[in-house]
RNA sequence: GCUCCGGUAGCUCAGUUGGAUAGAGCAGCUGCCUUCUAAGCAGCAGGCCAUGGGUUCGAAUCCCGUCCGGAGUACCA
């Protein structure tokens, strides 16, 4: 039981016993004392007068006393300004250390049989163009969310739809067509990804010059827009592709096998993986069925142009289609059918979706629909929307180029860590492969550490020049924190010193209590980042983790400690810094290396 | 127009769901390496928490209005 909630209980009795009043644990307000005062723990009694119809002083008094006879980690307490703040003592603090020490897995949940299952949908790319920083984003976001949802004790499926069809799709293979000259991954040397992307950019390029040459001619930017040879071409490829002509599904396969050759390095690189992988088109055709048995069931309806349409308004909403007058699918169409396919797949409690801000409407409209269905999940699914990121000239657009590209900024990070490194004279002694490795993790965790580290609702910015930064608020400052605990820890073993995990103290400086509670609050930490599904929470509470760590080894010597009972506390409290560490981190997705 | 989201130090962001004197990092200035890794530690400076009201013992946090920024808004995905 935490110490939140012993007292929590406790104050309920004395409210109960002092006062007569009944209230609940939640509404027994414990916190972390202010640095600046003497105690560890601090109980607000304001709530609580209008019951013991007397001063806040005095109450807390009251309640002091009776906490301090009840709870025996409770050594003393103290009142200031009507807050009752609490002395908890030593052996509680250090037995912290021991439970940390027990469990490889300190503060994490454990998956049984009969956990909740929760599907993660993160990614969702779409084959025309590479992932840029957008996807970064949304890839570590949904990667770190699984990792959380697990820590929680609940078993995750990784999943994700890769908008593989469509008009868009067709611009780059015609695109290709007619001006690839046959250029393919093999034989240019290029990731497939990248190739086909260029294409894309290309067939943009092509398209708007026909449609300001037909502006020219006269025709109004609409007509220009629907009459330039490259879309029209782009069009015929898209209902070939539906008829499922047999050049242009190679053509298809082809460059979409291209992609997704380039994706799995770009993934790879990231370190996020999936254990389940959608693709639209398979999905679409299911979506209709669908929505056509929505249509047979009267949950939907269809207009005279044979459009098939939701009702919404008594949902508060508007009329949504769900199949234009030609009968094909639109995007809600698609998330439709997906569901369905994941619906049959797994047995779903709690469907998260990764996608944009840019969607909350979709999404909002998309739960209404899956409910009216009968998916059990549909009406609960989770819209993890979180913000765009903004480059310094404003947002990205990848039909112009304007992006930055996710293998480019990694490439570049590794450099600059490989730079830093060498001038900071480090990992001289490792070898070539290893120092390589280093400086990859180094770089992720920068990225990782900076993407992470924000509120995922909010949009944010991003600055190629000073966004990469590997001191202060960082991974790296991170990553270099847990590589001197290893440092100590591999000096102690040189030394021949035993590390006895039995703990017996006189006593314990402010600095080492810090820290003790700093580990304490770990389990608490994993537990709001899942109940919130946010990975700041676990980023910053590394954070201060860390650099009180940092503080505590800047006063005291570890190694040099005379008295060798001390001297062990100290490297059982560095090694379980490390540990918790370690596994918060890996909550990001982030590794730890063992020197830096 | 309507709906949703945001506005905290020069910049990038926290702020434990209403608690004590609002915190970090970067940038600027100042100290600390012959001692376990200075990618570190300590200090100085920097604030009308966009703005006006309200709710109560108590508001950056909750409610209403205003201003500014972003997103969405029925046959793009």
């Amino acid at each position: 039981m935490s110490i939140e909630t012993i007292i929590q209980k406790s104050a309920v009795e004395a409210l109960k016993e002092l006062y007569g009043a009944e209230v609940s644990e939640q509404q027994v307000q414990v916190q972390n004392t202010r640095k600046d005062v003497e105690g560890d723990v601090t109980l607000v009694v304001f709530p609580f007068l209008r019951f013991s119809k007397k001063s806040p002083e005095q109450t807390a008094e009251e309640l002091g006393q009776y906490l301090q006879t009840e709870i025996n980690i409770i050594d003393s307490f103290s009142v200031l300004k009507g807050f009752l703040n609490l002395i908890i003592s030593k052996d509680y603090w250090l037995g912290i250390l021991s439970e940390v020490n027990d469990n490889n897995r300190y503060g994490f949940k454990e998956v049984t049989s009969d956990s909740k299952l929760v599907m993660v949908e993160y990614s969702s790319p779409n084959t025309n163009k590479p992932l840029h920083l957008g996807h970064i984003r949304n890839n570590l976001l949904g990667f770190s969310i699984s990792e959380i949802v697990k820590a929680n004790g609940k078993k995750v499926v990784k999943t994700n739809i890769v908008n593989d069809r469509g008009i868009h799709i067709c611009k780059s293979m015609y695109a290709w067509q007619k001006w690839g000259n046959g250029k393919t991954p093999e034989n240019s040397g290029m990731k497939g990804d990248h190739l086909v992307g260029d294409f894309y950019v290309e067939f943009d390029k092509h398209y708007k010059a026909e449609i300001a040459e037909l502006v020219e001619k006269g025709l109004s930017k609409e007509e220009a827009e629907n009459q330039a040879p490259s879309i029209i071409a782009a069009r015929e490829m898209l209902r070939k592709w539906e008829a499922k002509d047999e050049e242009i599904v190679k053509l298809w396969e082809t460059m979409n096998g291209w992609v997704y050759n380039g994706f799995d390095t770009t993934y790879k690189n990231l370190g996020v993986d999936f254990d389940k992988i959608y693709y639209e088109s398979d999905t679409y055709l299911v979506g209709k069925e669908e929505v056509l048995r929505g249509l047979d069931e009267g949950v939907f309806t269809k207009k005279e142009d044979n459009s098939v349409w939701a009702d919404l308004r008594n949902d508060g909403l508007d009329q949504k289609i769900l199949l234009r007058s030609d009968g094909t699918s639109v995007y809600m169409t698609q998330d439709i059918g997906t569901a369905k396919m994941r619906f049959v797949d797994y047995p779903i409690d709690k469907m998260v979706y990764v996608v944009g801000n840019e969607q909350n409407y979709h999404f909002q409209v998309l739960a209404i629909l899956l409910d009216k269905l009968g998916f059990k999940w549909g009406k609960d699914l989770y819209h993890f929307s979180y913000g765009m990121v903004e480059l310094p000239s404003g947002k990205m657009k990848s039909r112009e180029g304007k992006v930055v590209d996710a293998d480019d900024l990694m490439a570049g990070m590794v450099e600059v860590a490989r730079d830093m490194s060498k001038e900071l004279g480090k990992l001289e002694s490792l070898s070539g492969e290893e120092a390589e490795n280093t400086f990859r993790m180094i770089a992720l965790g920068a990225l990782k550490y900076f993407m992470l580290k924000v509120d995922p609702r909010k949009n944010m910015m991003f600055n190629p020049e000073e966004s990469i930064d590997f001191n202060g608020n960082t991974g790296p400052f991170i990553q270099y924190t847990y590589a001197r605990i290893k440092s100590v820890l591999r000096k102690a073993a040189e030394k021949e010193i035993s590390i006895n995990s039995q703990i017996t103290l006189d006593s314990i400086s402010e600095k080492e209590k810090e820290l003790l509670k700093r580990i304490s609050l770990f389990p608490a930490a994993i537990q709001e980042a899942g109940e919130n599904y946010s990975p700041a929470i676990i980023a910053n509470y590394c954070y201060d983790l860390v650099k009180e760590f940092n503080q505590f080894y800047h006063d005291h010597s570890i190694l040099g400690e005379a008295n060798e009972a001390t001297r062990n506390f100290r490297l059982v409290l560095a090694s379980s810094v490390g540990k918790v560490v370690k596994n918060g981190m890996s909550l990001l997705g982030i590794e730890m290396p063992e020197r830096m």
